[in-house]
RNA sequence: GGAAGGGUGGCAGAGUGGUCGAUUGCGGCGGUUUUGAAAACCGCUGUGGCCGUAAGGUCACCGGGGGUUCGAAUCCCUCCCCUUCCGCCA
């Protein structure tokens, strides 16, 4: 969520930046409208409750004065809340209770106009970088690097769906079972899924300091409103009914593991916080029905190793490089060519100040392939989430979290089948998973 | 699924309608003392919002939400979480 007090004191510049995002700005007047009468309504209130809250003291010690002195006189608080002087202390009591009432319409009024802007910013989408590139939609996004290059191949490559077939993807299967775009993988290909998970975890942990979370797959609401999944993108996500609370489907690890910390407030020597995990990921997927369809380069249910940082905000900058690149020397170690894109103001992220993904070339789709994306969110998720840190001088501040895949299997899978397919139809496996797969050939 | 007991400030642990944002202890910070340190003693030590240039003022928060009352950490309702026991079970 966007700060209200930096929108508050830089209308011109939010609604600059939101622009840049497609945005319709008149979110920004209403929400300013709507701040301007929440604090009059709010002024008004605390100053009528701070002379209510006075005078029901007053009550109190004018109580025990009457037990002592039959005609004490009352206090000068309830004389000044209500503006005369009670015969007793009955007639004070039912004249503060209007003033209550008073109270609590003025009150009211404030909470509901904060709630209203609550339930606008939360659908508005974090401010791009400087260093965004600005464009429409995906075709303004910028490859910033290429890494690798796509083997040469002596005959025509296949696409993974024929080459898969002998390995064990019996996408029919997963269909009958559970309905399309549930892979089913028999043998080697569900070895292969095996052995990716356990090369990512056991890289991000031995050798980029991350530490290895087990968490659920079901989340509540709130949480998957703290990352910014919800209210907005409600679609597309699976939720049990109301028998199970109405929990949800992670879409991701992200998830969980933003909320980590949420309500906390971090001692600044624990940061940055380095976190990964590995989980199944749901996504209806809803607005894509018929994309990408053959295969499994988009499916209903998938696995993924998640890296998560929450950092102060001056190195969220840095630990974004950082991260990006633990990702990409997953790509390096699998030996997959990769170019690494810039996404576009209007192709971002819902909660993405910046972000990077990387794609992966599959020759036999002719197809760049989205295998991870590196996201840096400033505060828009910890302030939701309500994340933040102490500092050296114990002042509190609201942390930045990002994180990006590392990696996702299916597109990973996809990327090794068809650029290490042969002529014969076999695939070799790239050295890194020889150990994890128990073999040089899938 | 059944039964019981709990959720209070960094931690421990009081507080059952009024002056309680909250006794006390520990920890932490500052000071006195000391050659230095320890000990002792004194003071400070939560978060967020609103008004204000500031000083400061004020409101809210004792798991979340709602209610009763002039007034609630304290009473009522509801939800969540934790602990223990029983049952069931991978």
């Amino acid at each position: 969520m966007l700060d209200i007090k930096f929108i508050r004191e830089n209308a011109a510049k939010a609604k600059e930046l939101l622009a840049k995002r497609n945005v319709d700005l008149s979110v920004i007047d209403d929400v300013l409208k709507l701040d301007a009468v929440w604090r009059e309504q709010k002024t008004k209130a605390e100053t009528k409750q701070a002379s209510l809250n006075a005078a029901s003291k007053g009550v109190g010690e004018w109580f025990g004065r009457l037990k002592k002195v039959a005609n004490a006189a009352p206090g000068d608080e309830i004389v000044k809340a209500l503006g005369r002087t009670p015969e007793n202390p009955d007639e004070a009591k039912e004249l503060l209770r209007v003033l209550g009432d008073e109270v609590n319409v003025l009150a009211r009024v404030a909470e509901d106009r904060l709630k209203d802007i609550e339930t606008r910013l939360l659908v508005v989408p974090n401010f791009p970088s400087d260093a965004t590139p600005v464009g429409k939609d995906e075709t303004g996004n910028v490859v910033r690097k290429t890494w690798g290059e796509t083997p040469k191949f002596d005959f025509a490559p296949k696409p993974h769906w024929d080459i898969g077939a002998k390995f064990g993807m019996e996408m029919e299967v997963g269909g009958r079972i559970s309905g399309s775009g549930f892979p089913f993988f028999r043998g080697p290909l569900a070895r292969l899924e095996r052995a990716l998970i356990n090369f990512y975890l056991d890289l991000h942990t031995r050798d980029h300091g991350y530490t290895e979370c087990w968490v659920p797959y079901m989340v509540r609401g709130e949480t998957l409103q703290n990352s910014g999944q919800l209210p907005k993108f409600i679609e597309e996500m699976y939720r049990l009914d109301d028998r199970d609370a109405g929990l949800f489907l992670i879409p991701t690890a992200e998830v969980p593991l933003t909320s980590y910390k949420a309500g906390e407030i971090v001692p600044h020597e624990q940061l940055p916080l380095r976190l990964t995990a590995f989980t199944p990921c749901f996504r209806r997927e809803a607005g894509a029905a018929g994309k990408d369809t053959r295969g499994f380069q988009r499916v209903h249910q998938f696995n993924k190793v998640e890296l998560m940082v929450v950092t102060r905000p001056d190195k969220s900058a840095e630990e974004h490089e950082t991260l990006t690149r633990c990702a990409e020397h997953t790509l390096e170690l699998l030996e997959l060519p990769y170019r690494r894109l810039e996404l576009c103001t209007g192709d971002m992220g819902f909660g993405a100040t910046r972000c990077y993904d990387l794609e992966v070339f599959a020759p036999g789709m002719q197809k760049w392939l989205e295998v991870s994306s590196c996201s840096n969110f400033t505060d828009f998720q910890a302030r939701r989430a309500k994340l933040r840190f102490r500092d050296e001088n114990k002042k509190t501040e609201l942390c930045h979290t990002l994180n990006g895949s590392g990696l996702a299997c299916p597109r990973v899978m996809i990327g090794i089948l068809e650029n290490f397919q042969t002529k014969e139809g076999k695939v070799r496996l790239p050295k890194v998973l020889h150990h994890y797969y128990g073999s040089e050939w899938l």
